[in-house]
Formats: C-alpha cells, structure tokens, sequence
DNA sequence: GTCTATAGCTGGATAGAC
DNA sequence: GTCTATCCAGCTATAGAC
C-alpha cells in the first residue's frame, strides 16, 4: 500500500466528521515542516491524499484556508489563556499567564507566526478571528491590573518585554529555555518598576 | 525620454564608479518598497535599468546579491554601534546606544528583517559578513559592563528587553515612537534590577 | 558585457468528464 | 465531489548573437 493510498484511505474514513477539518490538520503538518510561506495547494492536497481541484471545494483561496488557520489558533489562544487563575495571587496569576503564553508561542512556531506576525504578505485575518485574539489580549491586561498595573505606557512596556522573551527564545534558542526561564525574575522587575515613583528625569541621573 | 531610458541613461553614466554598487542600490529600493521577500531578478534588473543576464555577470545568483547587502548593512550598523561615547556617563552611554540601535532598525525596516530576521528561507550570511554584526552587538556588551551589568542572566534579558521594544514599535506603531519613548524608561528599571539584590524566590512572593 | 530569446520550473486556480 | 488535464503567470537562470 503506496503512502498516497494510505493517505486516501484515512481520507475517505475522516469524511464522515468532516473533510474540512482533515485538511486544515494536514495543512499545520506542512506549515510545521515548511515553514508558512511554504505552504502550497499542490503540496497540501498531496499530504491530504486529494487533488488540489478538491480543496478548491472546501476554500475558495489559499487565503480563505490561511484564514480557517488562523481562526484555529486564535480559538486555542483565547481558550488557553482564559482559564481560570483567581485562586493564585495577583503576581503568580501574571507569572503564570506569562509562562502559558511563552508555551503556548514557543511549543508551534508557525502557529505563533501566523498569529502574531505579519509574514504572509497580503493576508488578513477575519475581523471574526481577530476578535478571538484580542479577547486573549485582554485577559492579559486583566491580570496586570490585578497588580495595580494600569498605565498605558506600562501596558506597553509590558507587551515588549513579554514578545521580547518569546522572540529571543525562539531565534536564539529553540527547543530551549534560555530566555523563558527567565520570566519570573521579568515579572519582578517590572512589577517594582511600576509600583516605584515616577522615574527620574533621565539628564540628571546621566 | 521613457522610464527605462532614463534608468539606462543613469545606468551608463554611474557604472564608471561601480556597476555593481548601482545595482545594490536599486536593490535597496525594491526591497524597501516590496519587502525583502519581493525581490525578484526581474524587477530588479527593470530598475536598474538593465536586462537580467547583466545581473548574472556581477552577482552569482539572486542569494549573492541578498549577501552582498547583508555586508553593507552589517557594516552600518557596525559603524553606527562603534560611535565613540566614552564621553558620556555609564547610563547615558547605554540609553544612547539603544537609541541609535532603535533608529537603525526603524528607519529602514527591510534592513532590519535583513540582518537581524530570518525571513529568506535557504539565505545564511556569509561569515565574513557576519561578523561584523558580531562585533557591533559587542560593543553594547560593552556598555553594559560599564555600568556593571556582567551576569549573562542579565545579558540575555537585555537583548530581549531591547529588541522587543523594537519588535512592537516595528509592527504596531511604524513610523511612530509609542515604544522607543520608553527607552529612558526600561533603562532605568533594567539597571535598577540588575543593581537590586537577588530577587527573591518566586514562590515566596506569589 | 550586454542584449534577445527562452528553457525549465513551480505556483494558484479552473474546465470539463465522470 | 472528485478526478485528469491544463491554463497562465511568475520565477531563476542560461544559451547564443553581437
């Protein structure tokens, strides 16, 4: 039995759920493999085990499946960062929502691009998608005014250094915790840095 | 007088001094207008008003054009980043240097994603090129170290803290100041750290 | 060195038979 | 809905005349 009849196989039993969903999973295997720019219809009804007039009847576009892609993921970042951390204190909360995003960027780096980073030129996700990601974002900013965190420019400052972390881990260290392991210490600095007096003006202490 | 014969006007007129600069320049244009990805053999040879196989007798291939302008680029930014500021106090020196690493990347962004992204699949610089990048980030190594920051803790937490401030200012903000403002700012909390006591264990505070 | 012309490939998307 | 076959556009790179 060829791979491509194997493929067809498990296609034609998938189906009955849903041939949608069959192919957006065979299309996180290639993204996570080639990278997301390297995502092409021929390649993707191949791993599929259909021919590419076929996905043409599930998505009108290439985009319209980096779209559902994107719908996908945002629905597992808005859920995962949503659960339920009342129990733990302000601090921890926001240590740990950290820790849950750092996972949740560095455990799929295509996933995390497609979210987060503008590398598919063209593409725009859904304003219903979107929406999904900007609930997640939220609850984030929640959890910093559960610490008395509520200036704009420190909610700013906030977002750099979280995607700093992130973004260092995964270019210089993938697979890694070189960068990650050091949120806790991060949370510590910035928390003592917002709860200080307004720093100095930067001439004088130059 | 068309478009194309002024390119080639100009064309006969600069390739006295170095063809292959005229074409490296033209390059910068594209990149700058359709992103780094957008570069195509074609388009260039049409702004620099030349044909393509022109192109193949100064440059290998399209990856040897993509390497000559990391060397370029790597150089500036050696150049910029080696300023002397052996006149300004620790702190100062070190918000000056973030601030010109902040303008550099955000003046010309294509550059950026260039030298210090890897956006090009299959294009790794040359080693040569590359270590003139090295070099530069040493220098801000070394106005860390005088203002007494020598743990590699702290080093990697400052690379992150200053290239997320770049990240977010890039692709929220472009063309703005919304995070390089804070640049005064995350020094002061990130010395500030760095000179407090071991932070405590985190599970004690949370 | 520079041109015209084109090879050779890969991409997204579709026509039309079944 | 799914296939075979194909269109058309874009790309890098080169052959060969001059």
């Amino acid at each position: 039995m060829s791979k491509t009849e194997a493929a067809a196989s498990s296609w034609r039993e998938s189906r009955r759920r849903s041939a949608r969903e069959t192919i957006l999973e065979a299309a996180w295997v290639v993204v996570r493999e080639q990278g997301l720019a390297g995502l092409s219809m021929r390649d993707l009804a191949r791993r599929a085990g259909v021919t590419t007039p076929t996905l043409y009847a599930y998505f009108e576009s290439k985009y319209d499946i980096y779209d559902a892609m994107f719908g996908q993921a945002a629905d597992e970042f808005r859920s995962l960062m949503a659960e339920a951390d009342d129990d733990l204190a302000p601090r921890a909360a926001m240590a740990d929502g950290t820790k849950r995003f750092a996972r949740f960027c560095t455990e799929d780096v295509a996933r995390y691009q497609l979210l987060f980073q503008r590398t598919i030129p063209g593409f725009e996700p859904s304003a219903d998608s979107y929406a999904h990601a900007v609930a997640a974002l939220d609850t984030a900013r929640a959890r910093l005014a559960r610490c008395g965190v509520t200036d704009p420019r420190h909610l700013d400052l906030w977002t750099a250094l979280s995607t700093g972390l992130v973004d260092q881990q995964i270019s210089n260290d993938p697979g890694g915790d070189r960068w990650t392991r050091l949120i806790d210490d991060v949370v510590d600095m910035f928390l003592a840095h917002c709860r200080s007096p307004q720093s100095p003006d930067p001439a004088a202490t130059a």
